[in-house]
DNA sequence: TCCGCGATTTGATGTAGCTCAAGCTTAGAG
DNA sequence: CTCTAAGCTTGAGCTACATCAAATCGCGGA
């Protein structure tokens, strides 16, 4: 059905299109880098299937996971000429890469991707009042009812995030993390059948906490 | 020159433009309300002269400003049917509504607003990495570095927000704003004419607290 | 099965920024 | 010019989260 041509793994695969402009879709291994903040920006990507997450580094090397990204999902976006952010995938991905030329050219391609930027566009609203306005147990809250449909197996969550990576994504710490989820297990409103699966018990408590959204 | 046909000011312009859909342009006062989250999201509108602010609510009342538009911004967003955010001016300004379904009809408007939401997406990205990880100071800095260069007049700028909008912004409270301008200050890397009055005297020391970005 | 290592949890302590509480500054009205 | 009120600054103490430091878990390989 759908075209794939290369396979990339691991984090050799830095901006994997640039040379081979023809290359319609790339299959990625999890943990693969996609591409990196700071080269040169040649194409918009789009996830086809899979979960990725664009990261942002500070000189110092703090770090903040700007997006999650799932199957339609956008990026590869620069403010002047190169990438204003790394992409990684968390899972097993397929992505698709565009010339950006050709957002003028297809119109249905630009209505498209306009649709899926609005999307995107909203979804960092919410973050940004995340980020700057709630308290870390409301942030895991949030996190975990805001967790892509593909990752809900029967009635658990999967997780393909290390604490680490929540927190980067969350503006906490780890052990933050961890403690917060420790806290809602506590209180009842889920329970961790792994460190990477969780159960929701308390839909209602937990929409209460995340405020409601 | 510009098409005018409407005057609104104070709070009382809610979705102005639901009910007259012929106008193109509509010119608010200062801290005038252009839009309610929450409210059924009918038109795309666009910034054409002055600077707004996004603003989302939580139930208790916690504010964030999620964004700060200048012209060419576009804003009335929805992930569902309804606008995710409150749009407030901050300045005089003047706004232009699009139908939404004009951007299937108009591919040179699409190809328009496609361009500004990669910009503005960026600038998100750039957002959750100051809400996440930076320090007070660092956001402070961070903030009259990005500042339009409308509001610039000759070397000093002008900040057309209140130490409460600003924190609202920086997912900080206005006392800790406070404290950071007069640190700021007090280092020499900036000076205060007036509470909305600043000149930035050291520009590389600004530019590294805020992250070299 | 057992081992080893990375990920997670949990505990103890430190601190940046929040909260509460005065004063101070400034612009606009009378 | 004075008065007032809204916004700003500054201080003192508190707290949520960060940091530092051990355990503990759990999975892949020998």
């Amino acid at each position: 059905m759908r075209q794939i041509i290369e396979e990339r793994t691991g984090s050799h695969s830095r901006h994997p299109a640039s040379s081979e402009p023809h290359i319609a879709h790339m299959r990625f291994t999890a943990h693969a880098t996609v591409l990196h903040e700071g080269d040169p920006a040649r194409r918009i990507m789009e996830v086809v299937e899979g979960a990725v997450m664009l990261t942002k580094l500070l000189p110092d090397g703090r770090r903040q996971v700007v997006e999650l990204l799932g199957p339609g999902d956008v990026f590869g976006l620069a403010a002047c000429d190169v990438y204003a952010c790394s992409a990684e995938t968390l899972t097993a991905a397929i992505i698709t890469t565009h010339e950006r030329g050709a957002l003028d050219r297809d119109p249905t391609l630009a209505a498209r991707l306009l649709r899926r930027f609005e999307a995107q566009l909203c979804a960092m609203h919410s973050h940004a009042l995340v980020l700057g306005r709630m308290s870390a147990l409301e942030r895991v809250a949030f996190f975990l009812l805001r967790l892509t449909p593909e990752s809900v197996v029967g009635s658990t969550l999967h997780l393909s995030m290390t604490r680490q990576e929540i927190a980067d994504f969350l503006g906490l710490t780890l052990e933050t993390v961890s403690r917060a989820f420790s806290e809602l297990k506590r209180r009842g409103l889920v329970a961790l059948l792994r460190a990477d699966e969780v159960k929701i018990h308390d839909h209602g408590s937990m929409r209460r906490l995340a405020g409601a959204a």
